[in-house]
RNA sequence: AGAGAUGACUGUACGAUUGCGUCUGUUUACAGACGAGGAAAGUCCGGGCACCGUAGGACAGGAUGCCGGCUAAUUACCGGUGAAGGCGACUUUAAGGAAAGUGCAACAGAAACAGACCGCCUUGAAAAAGGUAAGGGUGGAAAGGCAGGGUAAGAGCCUACCGUCUCUGCGGCAACGCGGAGAGCGCUGUAAACCCCAUUCGGUGCAAGAGAAAAGAGAGGUUAAGGUUGUCCGCCGUCUCUCGAAAAUCGCUUGAACCUAUCGGCAACGAUAGGUCUCCAGAUAGAUAAUCGUAUUUAACAGAACCCGGCUUAUAGGUCAUCUCUAUUU
RNA sequence: GCGCCAUUAGCUCAAUUGGAUAGAGCGUUGGUCUACGGAACCAAAGGCUGGGGAUUCGAACUCCUCAUGGCGCG
């Protein structure tokens, strides 16, 4: 799914990204992002407002999977994607083609890294 | 056939492709093995384990409260007794002491452990006085209950039965049960009110802590600041407190363990034997997923975080066992 | 993960350690006043005291249990 060296792993790095990140949302997802050196790093927040652990492991799993085919192909950059409560219901697809237009619109990805 | 009672079990399976965590092996990218529950939940109890310059005494405070058993441990587990509920199977039950003391019992009612409102009887012309708790009314609770005798009317005043208390026989380890004799019975409820009696409790919780590494600034004190549990006594006996920086590693999973069989016990539970290496979750932004296919229904509640034993709560659908009542037929 | 606290009218709080109709302010609705509105005055509605059970004659208060919300601990 998503190795270890491609996980943001420290309170630090998401508090540094929440102070000093820029942010695009849907209704479902909302990305915040910093641009740096080195490799890309994301990290998944899923609050304890939207549901029980069951609801938020499963949550989880989804955002990591949805993003693995990404993963290496991204602008260096450290990222937080963070569940909103309009996430529960939302099948792999939805939260697939949110998280794709997210990384378009704040130009960490194109179609033509993909191929390349 | 219908309506119930109790106790258990199960709670998606198989396959394909792409992926995740731990361990092992070669070796640096592959291979193999294993990888979440009955409640992992709530944190309501009990323990293990760890630390606190000892945890010592007194007081205060908390918890528990029928009997026996089991256990590492218990008030919560198991079995029984009494009481309450149900036609019944069965269920529920914090169930010592109110005759050691204190408090409370609003309103109503004459009166709430003290005395006469109506009524009844006697005396009296009447007013009133006396007797009386059988009846009425008030209340959650009203002078043991009920029947007969008795009486001016009444009253355990007397008697039978039931209840209560005292003594006592038998059965039971015991709670208690079944009887017998006596006392006429002057004694309301509340202890999940204070309290009394008995038993019991040191505190803090793996964010406990261990041992490393690093080590600066400010304030206070010199025999009375500080620490030790809520207080006091007692004890410790020189540095103490605050702020800042840094937090990799271990603790971390082999344990009162699990499974199977036999035996003892009504049961909780205990004992013995076996399990070719039984050990096969151990993370630290926290591992089980994504996309499909097949099966009959599209499938509940729900995700380990130091570890065990119990309790409580959530739970779609399905299965089994032992019983009860009602109706019909034979 | 561990340890605590709270829940009363739409909102913010009371209710003398159990006693009967659970109060107050703001807000809401209606009326008086005014040409109209505000302010002021008068009146009314609004509560299964978070849910369920237990103790008691009687529970917002005592006890058990569940739910929801909040706080602290490196």
């Amino acid at each position: 799914m998503l190795a270890k060296r491609y996980r943001l792993s420290k309170r630090g790095s998401f508090t540094y990204v929440y102070r000093h990140g820029e942010r695009k949302q849907t209704a479902a997802l909302k990305l915040i992002y910093v641009l740096s050196r080195g490799e890309d790093r994301v990290g998944f927040s899923v609050s304890n407002k939207i549901g029980k652990a069951v609801v938020r492991n499963k949550i989880k799993r989804r955002l990591r999977a949805a993003y693995s085919p990404y993963c290496g192909h991204v602008a260096p950059s450290q990222m937080v994607f963070m569940a909103t409560e309009e996430i529960v219901g939302k099948s792999f697809a939805e939260i697939s083609s949110d998280m794709r237009y997210l990384l378009i619109r704040a130009g960490l990805y194109t179609d033509e890294k993909k191929n390349g």
